[in-house]
DNA sequence: CAGTGGTCTAGACCACACA
DNA sequence: GTGTGGTCTAGACCACTGC
Protein backbone atom coordinates (compact mmCIF):
# COMPACT_ATOMS: atom_id res chain seq x y z
CA UNK A 1 0.00 0.00 0.00
CA UNK A 2 1.12 3.80 -0.85
CA UNK A 3 2.52 5.90 2.13
CA UNK A 4 -0.20 8.74 2.03
CA UNK A 5 -3.09 5.76 2.50
CA UNK A 6 -1.03 4.10 5.09
CA UNK A 7 -0.60 7.14 6.94
CA UNK A 8 -4.69 7.90 6.31
CA UNK A 9 -5.09 4.73 7.98
CA UNK A 10 -2.97 5.19 10.98
CA UNK A 11 -4.35 8.30 11.54
CA UNK A 12 -7.80 7.09 11.71
CA UNK A 13 -6.66 4.58 14.05
CA UNK A 14 -5.07 7.36 16.30
CA UNK A 15 -8.89 9.11 16.27
CA UNK A 16 -10.11 6.05 17.73
CA UNK A 17 -7.39 4.92 20.23
CA UNK A 18 -7.47 8.37 21.67
CA UNK A 19 -11.65 8.24 21.18
CA UNK A 20 -11.36 11.98 19.87
CA UNK A 21 -14.66 13.41 19.39
CA UNK A 22 -16.12 16.03 17.20
CA UNK A 23 -14.15 19.55 17.41
CA UNK A 24 -11.11 17.58 19.48
CA UNK A 25 -8.23 18.97 17.16
CA UNK A 26 -5.01 16.69 15.78
CA UNK A 27 -1.08 16.93 15.86
CA UNK A 28 -0.08 19.82 13.62
CA UNK A 29 0.80 18.90 10.15
CA UNK A 30 4.73 19.35 10.92
CA UNK A 31 3.89 16.96 13.89
CA UNK A 32 2.20 14.40 11.84
CA UNK A 33 5.31 14.70 9.17
CA UNK A 34 8.06 14.42 11.87
CA UNK A 35 6.07 11.13 13.48
CA UNK A 36 5.44 8.80 10.10
CA UNK A 37 8.77 10.30 8.40
CA UNK A 38 6.93 11.50 5.56
CA UNK A 39 6.49 15.12 3.47
CA UNK A 40 4.31 17.52 4.59
CA UNK A 41 3.16 17.05 0.98
CA UNK A 42 1.93 13.42 1.56
CA UNK A 43 0.94 13.91 4.87
CA UNK A 44 -1.88 17.02 3.27
CA UNK A 45 -2.61 14.29 0.74
CA UNK A 46 -3.50 11.64 3.28
CA UNK A 47 -5.64 14.33 5.39
CA UNK A 48 -7.21 15.56 1.73
CA UNK A 49 -8.58 11.72 1.63
CA UNK A 50 -9.75 11.61 5.52
CA UNK A 51 -11.75 15.04 4.51
CA UNK A 52 -13.41 14.07 1.49
CA UNK A 53 -14.38 10.82 3.61
CA UNK A 54 -16.16 13.04 6.07
CA UNK A 55 -13.60 11.98 9.03
CA UNK A 56 -12.06 15.28 9.89
CA UNK A 57 -12.33 19.13 8.37
CA UNK A 58 -9.27 21.35 7.78
CA UNK A 59 -9.40 25.02 9.11
CA UNK A 60 -6.74 27.41 7.78
CA UNK A 61 -4.92 28.86 9.79
CA UNK A 62 -6.38 27.08 12.82
CA UNK A 63 -5.65 23.11 12.65
CA UNK A 64 -7.03 19.61 11.67
CA UNK A 65 -10.10 18.65 13.96
CA UNK A 66 -11.60 15.49 14.10
CA UNK A 67 -15.70 15.03 12.35
CA UNK A 68 -17.44 12.14 14.26
CA UNK A 69 -19.50 9.87 12.10
CA UNK A 70 -20.16 7.48 14.28
CA UNK A 71 -24.41 7.15 13.29
CA UNK A 72 -26.26 4.21 15.62
CA UNK A 73 -27.73 1.98 12.78
CA UNK A 74 -27.72 4.67 9.76
CA UNK A 75 -26.55 3.48 6.63
CA UNK A 76 -23.88 5.38 4.62
CA UNK A 77 -24.90 5.82 1.34
CA UNK A 78 -21.11 6.65 0.79
CA UNK A 79 -19.26 3.78 1.19
CA UNK A 80 -19.75 0.35 0.13
CA UNK A 81 -20.74 -2.05 2.04
CA UNK A 82 -23.00 0.79 3.60
CA UNK A 83 -24.97 -1.69 5.73
CA UNK A 84 -21.99 -3.94 6.92
CA UNK A 85 -20.51 -1.20 8.11
CA UNK A 86 -23.21 0.56 9.86
CA UNK A 87 -23.24 0.53 13.49
CA UNK A 88 -26.23 -1.25 14.63
CA UNK A 89 -26.68 -2.38 17.80
CA UNK A 90 -28.51 -6.01 16.64
CA UNK A 91 -26.39 -7.99 14.60
CA UNK A 92 -26.72 -8.60 10.74
CA UNK A 93 -27.21 -11.57 9.66
CA UNK A 94 -28.08 -12.37 5.81
CA UNK A 95 -30.44 -15.19 4.71
CA UNK A 96 -29.39 -16.49 1.13
CA UNK A 97 -32.34 -17.03 -1.10
CA UNK A 98 -30.49 -17.95 -4.30
CA UNK A 99 -27.37 -17.67 -6.27
CA UNK A 100 -27.00 -18.92 -9.23
CA UNK A 101 -25.33 -18.16 -12.88
CA UNK A 102 -27.83 -16.57 -15.45
CA UNK A 103 -27.49 -14.84 -18.73
CA UNK A 104 -28.37 -11.10 -18.78
CA UNK A 105 -31.69 -10.08 -19.95
CA UNK A 106 -31.17 -7.05 -22.16
CA UNK A 107 -32.65 -4.40 -19.43
CA UNK A 108 -29.02 -6.26 -17.12
CA UNK A 109 -27.22 -5.79 -20.59
CA UNK A 110 -27.68 -2.34 -20.74
CA UNK A 111 -26.86 -1.72 -16.98
CA UNK A 112 -24.23 -4.14 -16.24
CA UNK A 113 -22.56 -2.89 -19.86
CA UNK A 114 -21.85 -6.08 -20.70
CA UNK A 115 -22.27 -8.49 -23.28
CA UNK A 116 -25.41 -10.25 -24.12
CA UNK A 117 -23.94 -14.09 -23.59
CA UNK A 118 -21.89 -13.47 -20.75
CA UNK A 119 -22.25 -15.46 -17.22
CA UNK A 120 -23.49 -13.52 -14.52
CA UNK A 121 -24.05 -14.40 -10.68
CA UNK A 122 -27.37 -13.33 -9.26
CA UNK A 123 -27.67 -13.49 -5.85
CA UNK A 124 -30.85 -13.02 -3.64
CA UNK A 125 -31.06 -12.58 -0.25
CA UNK A 126 -32.54 -11.31 2.70
CA UNK A 127 -30.68 -8.94 5.21
CA UNK A 128 -31.81 -9.19 8.82
CA UNK A 129 -31.11 -6.72 12.26
CA UNK A 130 -31.44 -8.38 14.87
CA UNK A 131 -34.05 -11.12 13.39
CA UNK A 132 -36.23 -8.37 11.56
CA UNK A 133 -35.99 -8.03 8.07
CA UNK A 134 -34.55 -4.86 7.04
CA UNK A 135 -33.64 -5.01 3.35
CA UNK A 136 -34.42 -7.19 0.31
CA UNK A 137 -31.46 -7.47 -2.27
CA UNK A 138 -31.13 -8.81 -5.17
CA UNK A 139 -27.28 -8.30 -6.69
CA UNK A 140 -25.74 -9.13 -9.96
CA UNK A 141 -22.10 -9.25 -10.52
CA UNK A 142 -20.44 -10.28 -13.77
CA UNK A 143 -18.68 -13.41 -13.89
CA UNK A 144 -15.84 -12.27 -15.83
CA UNK A 145 -14.28 -9.93 -12.91
CA UNK A 146 -15.42 -11.75 -10.25
CA UNK A 147 -14.95 -15.41 -10.72
CA UNK A 148 -16.58 -16.88 -7.91
CA UNK A 149 -19.65 -16.50 -5.86
CA UNK A 150 -21.22 -19.05 -3.30
CA UNK A 151 -23.64 -19.17 -0.57
CA UNK A 152 -21.48 -19.32 2.39
CA UNK A 153 -19.87 -15.93 0.83
CA UNK A 154 -23.33 -14.15 0.24
CA UNK A 155 -24.22 -15.25 3.65
CA UNK A 156 -21.41 -12.90 4.85
CA UNK A 157 -20.25 -9.29 3.56
CA UNK A 158 -19.44 -9.77 -0.17
CA UNK A 159 -17.62 -6.99 -0.27
CA UNK A 160 -15.31 -8.02 2.20
CA UNK A 161 -14.64 -11.23 0.36
CA UNK A 162 -14.14 -9.27 -2.80
CA UNK A 163 -11.43 -7.42 -1.16
CA UNK A 164 -9.93 -9.45 0.65
CA UNK A 165 -9.92 -12.96 -1.40
CA UNK A 166 -10.24 -11.79 -4.61
CA UNK A 167 -8.03 -8.51 -4.26
CA UNK A 168 -10.82 -6.53 -5.56
CA UNK A 169 -11.95 -2.66 -4.51
CA UNK A 170 -14.83 -0.53 -6.12
CA UNK A 171 -13.56 2.62 -7.73
CA UNK A 172 -16.54 4.57 -7.51
CA UNK A 173 -20.36 3.79 -7.68
CA UNK A 174 -23.39 5.80 -7.99
CA UNK A 175 -26.69 5.34 -6.04
CA UNK A 176 -30.16 5.75 -7.11
CA UNK A 177 -33.29 5.92 -4.94
CA UNK A 178 -36.76 6.64 -4.86
CA UNK A 179 -39.78 5.22 -2.60
CA UNK A 180 -41.66 2.69 -4.35
CA UNK A 181 -44.56 0.03 -3.34
CA UNK A 182 -42.56 -3.33 -2.82
CA UNK A 183 -42.95 -5.65 -5.39
CA UNK A 184 -44.39 -9.02 -4.97
CA UNK A 185 -41.03 -10.62 -3.73
CA UNK A 186 -39.94 -8.19 -1.65
CA UNK A 187 -43.56 -7.13 0.31
CA UNK A 188 -43.16 -11.33 0.75
CA UNK A 189 -39.75 -11.24 2.08
CA UNK A 190 -40.09 -8.05 4.23
CA UNK A 191 -43.40 -9.56 5.64
CA UNK A 192 -45.41 -6.55 4.39
CA UNK A 193 -48.84 -6.57 3.74
CA UNK A 194 -49.32 -5.97 -0.86
CA UNK A 195 -49.19 -2.23 -1.27
CA UNK A 196 -47.46 -0.82 1.09
CA UNK A 197 -44.19 1.07 0.38
CA UNK A 198 -40.31 1.04 0.62
CA UNK A 199 -37.08 2.35 -0.63
CA UNK A 200 -36.28 1.00 -3.99
CA UNK A 201 -31.95 1.17 -4.11
CA UNK A 202 -30.06 1.18 -7.10
CA UNK A 203 -26.85 0.77 -6.85
CA UNK A 204 -23.81 0.07 -9.87
CA UNK A 205 -20.59 -0.51 -8.54
CA UNK A 206 -17.26 0.12 -10.83
CA UNK A 207 -14.05 -1.09 -11.13
CA UNK A 208 -11.13 1.61 -11.09
CA UNK A 209 -10.67 1.28 -14.46
CA UNK A 210 -14.90 2.12 -15.18
CA UNK A 211 -16.11 -0.68 -16.12
CA UNK A 212 -19.12 -1.93 -14.00
CA UNK A 213 -18.99 -5.55 -12.58
CA UNK A 214 -22.06 -4.91 -9.91
CA UNK A 215 -25.68 -3.75 -10.51
CA UNK A 216 -27.82 -4.50 -7.84
CA UNK A 217 -31.44 -3.50 -6.37
CA UNK A 218 -32.46 -3.27 -2.63
CA UNK A 219 -35.46 -2.87 -1.07
CA UNK A 220 -35.18 -1.61 2.25
CA UNK A 221 -38.23 -1.91 4.76
CA UNK A 222 -39.55 1.64 5.66
CA UNK A 223 -39.72 1.54 9.36
CA UNK A 224 -36.29 0.44 9.74
CA UNK A 225 -33.95 1.79 8.02
CA UNK A 226 -31.99 5.09 8.10
CA UNK A 227 -30.02 6.58 6.15
CA UNK A 228 -26.57 8.67 6.46
CA UNK A 229 -24.99 10.97 3.31
CA UNK A 230 -21.56 12.94 4.97
CA UNK A 231 -20.66 15.74 2.03
CA UNK A 232 -17.54 17.37 1.31
CA UNK A 233 -17.68 20.64 -0.83
CA UNK A 234 -14.78 22.00 -3.33
CA UNK B 1 -9.45 32.00 -6.73
CA UNK B 2 -7.27 29.63 -6.71
CA UNK B 3 -5.32 28.72 -9.61
CA UNK B 4 -6.18 24.47 -8.93
CA UNK B 5 -10.04 25.26 -8.73
CA UNK B 6 -10.02 27.85 -11.86
CA UNK B 7 -8.52 24.70 -13.76
CA UNK B 8 -11.18 22.35 -12.33
CA UNK B 9 -14.02 24.89 -13.65
CA UNK B 10 -12.40 25.01 -16.96
CA UNK B 11 -12.37 21.21 -17.19
CA UNK B 12 -15.68 21.20 -16.80
CA UNK B 13 -16.35 23.54 -19.31
CA UNK B 14 -14.27 21.96 -21.71
CA UNK B 15 -16.23 18.92 -20.95
CA UNK B 16 -19.69 20.48 -21.64
CA UNK B 17 -18.54 22.57 -24.62
CA UNK B 18 -17.19 19.74 -26.60
CA UNK B 19 -20.40 17.50 -25.30
CA UNK B 20 -18.27 14.74 -24.01
CA UNK B 21 -20.62 11.52 -22.94
CA UNK B 22 -19.89 8.69 -20.19
CA UNK B 23 -16.04 6.94 -21.11
CA UNK B 24 -14.67 10.01 -23.57
CA UNK B 25 -11.20 10.80 -23.30
CA UNK B 26 -10.10 13.66 -21.79
CA UNK B 27 -6.04 15.23 -22.75
CA UNK B 28 -3.38 14.15 -21.32
CA UNK B 29 -1.69 15.79 -17.72
CA UNK B 30 0.69 17.47 -20.04
CA UNK B 31 -1.17 18.75 -22.41
CA UNK B 32 -3.56 20.30 -19.57
CA UNK B 33 -0.37 21.42 -17.85
CA UNK B 34 0.55 23.04 -21.16
CA UNK B 35 -2.79 24.28 -21.70
CA UNK B 36 -3.13 26.05 -18.43
CA UNK B 37 0.10 26.97 -17.62
CA UNK B 38 0.37 24.94 -14.45
CA UNK B 39 2.63 22.33 -13.21
CA UNK B 40 1.89 18.96 -13.60
CA UNK B 41 0.86 18.97 -9.75
CA UNK B 42 -1.55 21.39 -9.62
CA UNK B 43 -2.96 19.62 -13.02
CA UNK B 44 -3.86 16.86 -10.57
CA UNK B 45 -5.29 18.65 -7.41
CA UNK B 46 -7.46 19.98 -10.21
CA UNK B 47 -8.74 16.49 -11.16
CA UNK B 48 -8.63 15.10 -8.16
CA UNK B 49 -11.56 17.66 -7.89
CA UNK B 50 -13.40 16.70 -10.53
CA UNK B 51 -12.84 12.95 -9.47
CA UNK B 52 -13.77 13.20 -6.13
CA UNK B 53 -17.06 15.22 -7.37
CA UNK B 54 -17.53 12.30 -9.48
CA UNK B 55 -17.46 14.12 -12.49
CA UNK B 56 -14.41 11.90 -13.93
CA UNK B 57 -12.51 8.68 -13.48
CA UNK B 58 -8.73 8.36 -13.66
CA UNK B 59 -6.91 5.05 -14.84
CA UNK B 60 -3.71 4.48 -14.26
CA UNK B 61 -1.11 4.32 -17.34
CA UNK B 62 -4.64 4.77 -19.79
CA UNK B 63 -5.97 7.97 -19.23
CA UNK B 64 -8.72 10.75 -17.58
CA UNK B 65 -12.05 9.59 -18.48
CA UNK B 66 -15.58 11.47 -18.17
CA UNK B 67 -18.02 9.80 -15.64
CA UNK B 68 -21.62 11.70 -16.88
CA UNK B 69 -23.63 12.07 -14.29
CA UNK B 70 -27.12 14.13 -16.07
CA UNK B 71 -29.69 12.60 -14.37
CA UNK B 72 -33.22 14.33 -15.27
CA UNK B 73 -35.53 14.97 -12.14
CA UNK B 74 -32.84 13.31 -9.67
CA UNK B 75 -31.94 15.14 -6.18
CA UNK B 76 -28.07 15.05 -5.52
CA UNK B 77 -27.93 14.42 -2.05
CA UNK B 78 -23.79 14.80 -1.88
CA UNK B 79 -24.09 19.00 -3.51
CA UNK B 80 -25.85 21.91 -1.62
CA UNK B 81 -28.49 22.93 -3.60
CA UNK B 82 -29.58 19.39 -4.71
CA UNK B 83 -32.96 20.43 -5.65
CA UNK B 84 -31.87 23.72 -7.49
CA UNK B 85 -29.58 21.86 -9.43
CA UNK B 86 -31.60 19.06 -10.48
CA UNK B 87 -32.41 19.17 -14.06
CA UNK B 88 -36.15 18.87 -14.15
CA UNK B 89 -38.30 19.17 -17.21
CA UNK B 90 -40.69 21.65 -15.59
CA UNK B 91 -39.74 24.57 -13.04
CA UNK B 92 -38.32 24.50 -9.56
CA UNK B 93 -40.34 27.50 -7.76
CA UNK B 94 -40.96 27.84 -4.33
CA UNK B 95 -44.12 29.31 -2.24
CA UNK B 96 -42.31 31.56 0.72
CA UNK B 97 -44.87 30.35 4.22
CA UNK B 98 -42.66 32.05 6.99
CA UNK B 99 -39.78 33.70 7.13
CA UNK B 100 -39.43 35.41 10.56
CA UNK B 101 -36.64 35.75 13.28
CA UNK B 102 -36.79 33.46 16.33
CA UNK B 103 -35.28 32.00 19.44
CA UNK B 104 -33.85 28.21 19.40
CA UNK B 105 -35.85 25.59 21.23
CA UNK B 106 -33.54 22.84 23.23
CA UNK B 107 -33.41 20.99 20.27
CA UNK B 108 -32.63 23.44 17.78
CA UNK B 109 -29.45 24.37 20.30
CA UNK B 110 -28.41 21.00 19.87
CA UNK B 111 -28.66 20.97 16.28
CA UNK B 112 -26.86 23.95 15.42
CA UNK B 113 -25.09 24.21 18.27
CA UNK B 114 -26.15 27.59 19.47
CA UNK B 115 -26.75 30.14 22.09
CA UNK B 116 -30.20 29.24 23.47
CA UNK B 117 -30.47 33.64 23.22
CA UNK B 118 -29.24 33.47 19.40
CA UNK B 119 -31.05 34.94 16.97
CA UNK B 120 -32.72 32.29 14.16
CA UNK B 121 -33.97 32.74 10.65
CA UNK B 122 -36.84 30.48 10.33
CA UNK B 123 -38.05 29.79 6.51
CA UNK B 124 -40.71 27.46 5.73
CA UNK B 125 -41.53 27.17 2.17
CA UNK B 126 -43.18 24.33 -0.17
CA UNK B 127 -41.34 23.48 -3.28
CA UNK B 128 -42.88 22.59 -6.13
CA UNK B 129 -42.10 21.57 -9.87
CA UNK B 130 -44.52 22.42 -12.93
CA UNK B 131 -47.02 23.38 -9.95
CA UNK B 132 -46.62 19.91 -7.98
CA UNK B 133 -45.61 20.17 -4.62
CA UNK B 134 -42.70 17.93 -4.14
CA UNK B 135 -41.11 19.41 -0.96
CA UNK B 136 -42.18 20.99 2.19
CA UNK B 137 -38.62 22.37 3.95
CA UNK B 138 -38.23 23.92 7.56
CA UNK B 139 -34.72 25.86 7.54
CA UNK B 140 -33.32 27.33 10.69
CA UNK B 141 -30.22 29.68 10.07
CA UNK B 142 -27.93 31.25 12.59
CA UNK B 143 -28.41 35.39 11.98
CA UNK B 144 -24.87 35.34 13.50
CA UNK B 145 -23.67 33.92 10.24
CA UNK B 146 -26.57 34.84 7.85
CA UNK B 147 -26.94 38.24 8.42
CA UNK B 148 -29.98 38.97 6.54
CA UNK B 149 -32.76 36.82 5.37
CA UNK B 150 -36.53 37.59 3.29
CA UNK B 151 -39.06 36.22 1.57
CA UNK B 152 -37.98 37.63 -2.08
CA UNK B 153 -34.76 35.58 -1.08
CA UNK B 154 -36.83 32.51 -0.03
CA UNK B 155 -38.64 32.49 -2.73
CA UNK B 156 -35.28 31.89 -5.00
CA UNK B 157 -32.15 29.65 -4.41
CA UNK B 158 -31.19 30.59 -0.74
CA UNK B 159 -27.74 29.21 -1.66
CA UNK B 160 -26.79 30.79 -4.73
CA UNK B 161 -27.73 33.74 -2.34
CA UNK B 162 -25.44 33.05 0.32
CA UNK B 163 -22.41 32.55 -2.23
CA UNK B 164 -23.19 35.48 -4.51
CA UNK B 165 -24.10 38.02 -1.97
CA UNK B 166 -23.03 36.63 1.46
CA UNK B 167 -20.14 35.24 -0.04
CA UNK B 168 -20.62 32.35 2.14
CA UNK B 169 -19.57 28.71 0.87
CA UNK B 170 -20.43 25.85 2.68
CA UNK B 171 -17.42 23.27 4.42
CA UNK B 172 -19.27 20.27 4.63
CA UNK B 173 -22.59 18.71 5.19
CA UNK B 174 -24.88 15.77 6.77
CA UNK B 175 -27.64 14.38 5.19
CA UNK B 176 -30.13 11.98 7.29
CA UNK B 177 -33.19 10.57 5.79
CA UNK B 178 -35.56 8.18 6.31
CA UNK B 179 -39.49 7.41 5.53
CA UNK B 180 -41.73 8.83 7.81
CA UNK B 181 -45.61 9.14 8.09
CA UNK B 182 -46.10 12.98 7.26
CA UNK B 183 -46.79 15.08 9.84
CA UNK B 184 -49.86 17.71 9.82
CA UNK B 185 -48.07 20.52 8.30
CA UNK B 186 -46.49 18.39 5.54
CA UNK B 187 -49.43 16.64 4.88
CA UNK B 188 -51.48 19.57 4.00
CA UNK B 189 -48.74 21.59 2.14
CA UNK B 190 -48.25 18.14 -0.03
CA UNK B 191 -51.88 17.22 -0.49
CA UNK B 192 -51.34 13.85 0.85
CA UNK B 193 -53.86 12.22 3.34
CA UNK B 194 -53.12 11.81 6.93
CA UNK B 195 -50.75 8.88 7.53
CA UNK B 196 -49.38 8.84 4.09
CA UNK B 197 -45.68 8.41 4.02
CA UNK B 198 -42.79 10.55 2.87
CA UNK B 199 -38.96 11.08 2.52
CA UNK B 200 -37.59 13.14 6.13
CA UNK B 201 -34.63 14.82 4.97
CA UNK B 202 -32.51 16.22 8.02
CA UNK B 203 -29.20 18.58 6.94
CA UNK B 204 -26.77 20.01 9.22
CA UNK B 205 -24.63 22.56 6.74
CA UNK B 206 -21.38 23.31 8.38
CA UNK B 207 -18.87 26.63 7.16
CA UNK B 208 -15.54 25.44 6.07
CA UNK B 209 -14.19 26.20 9.97
CA UNK B 210 -16.74 23.72 11.66
CA UNK B 211 -19.76 25.77 12.50
CA UNK B 212 -22.79 24.67 11.87
CA UNK B 213 -25.03 27.64 10.08
CA UNK B 214 -27.80 26.00 8.72
CA UNK B 215 -30.35 23.08 10.08
CA UNK B 216 -32.94 22.16 7.83
CA UNK B 217 -36.22 19.24 7.77
CA UNK B 218 -37.36 18.40 4.35
CA UNK B 219 -40.29 16.42 3.59
CA UNK B 220 -40.17 14.94 0.28
CA UNK B 221 -43.41 13.77 -1.63
CA UNK B 222 -43.11 9.77 -1.75
CA UNK B 223 -44.25 9.65 -6.11
CA UNK B 224 -42.53 12.93 -7.47
CA UNK B 225 -38.75 12.65 -5.34
CA UNK B 226 -36.06 10.64 -7.00
CA UNK B 227 -32.50 10.90 -5.48
CA UNK B 228 -28.87 10.37 -6.30
CA UNK B 229 -25.63 9.72 -4.71
CA UNK B 230 -22.67 9.49 -6.58
CA UNK B 231 -19.38 7.95 -4.72
CA UNK B 232 -15.83 7.86 -4.90
CA UNK B 233 -13.70 5.40 -3.02
CA UNK B 234 -10.21 6.19 -1.60
C1' DC C 1 8.76 -0.28 -24.84
C1' DA C 2 6.43 4.11 -25.21
C1' DG C 3 2.75 6.56 -23.16
C1' DT C 4 0.29 7.95 -19.23
C1' DG C 5 -1.04 8.49 -14.61
C1' DG C 6 0.64 8.05 -9.46
C1' DT C 7 3.76 8.93 -5.62
C1' DC C 8 6.84 11.53 -3.05
C1' DT C 9 9.95 15.12 -1.95
C1' DA C 10 12.02 19.87 -0.63
C1' DG C 11 11.17 24.28 -0.63
C1' DA C 12 9.32 28.95 -1.49
C1' DC C 13 5.66 31.69 -0.61
C1' DC C 14 0.68 32.84 0.56
C1' DA C 15 -3.60 33.21 3.62
C1' DC C 16 -5.86 32.91 7.68
C1' DA C 17 -6.50 32.47 12.96
C1' DC C 18 -5.54 33.79 17.31
C1' DA C 19 -3.51 35.90 21.08
C1' DG D 1 3.63 38.35 15.14
C1' DT D 2 3.70 33.50 15.39
C1' DG D 3 1.63 29.37 14.30
C1' DT D 4 -0.76 26.72 11.10
C1' DG D 5 -2.77 25.24 6.96
C1' DG D 6 -2.92 26.11 1.58
C1' DT D 7 -0.88 26.67 -2.98
C1' DC D 8 2.31 25.86 -6.42
C1' DT D 9 6.42 24.30 -8.52
C1' DA D 10 10.23 21.21 -10.67
C1' DG D 11 11.82 17.01 -10.75
C1' DA D 12 12.89 12.13 -9.79
C1' DC D 13 11.10 7.84 -9.91
C1' DC D 14 7.28 4.24 -9.80
C1' DA D 15 3.24 1.50 -11.77
C1' DC D 16 0.14 0.33 -15.00
C1' DT D 17 -1.85 0.00 -19.99
C1' DG D 18 -1.72 -1.22 -24.40
C1' DC D 19 0.38 -1.53 -28.77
Amino acid sequence: MVKYKEIAHAITQYIEDNDLQQHDKLPVIDALAAKFQASKSTIIKALDILEAKGQIYQVQGSGIFVRELNLEGFVNLNRPNGLSQSLHKGNLSNQVIEVSIIKPTSELVDQLACEADEDIYLVKRVRYITNKPIAYEISYYRKKYIKYMDREIAAGSIFRYLKEHLNIDPGFSNAYFKMLPLDAEATSYLAETPGTYGLKLINQFFLPNGTIFDYSITWYQKDRSEFFVPSTFY
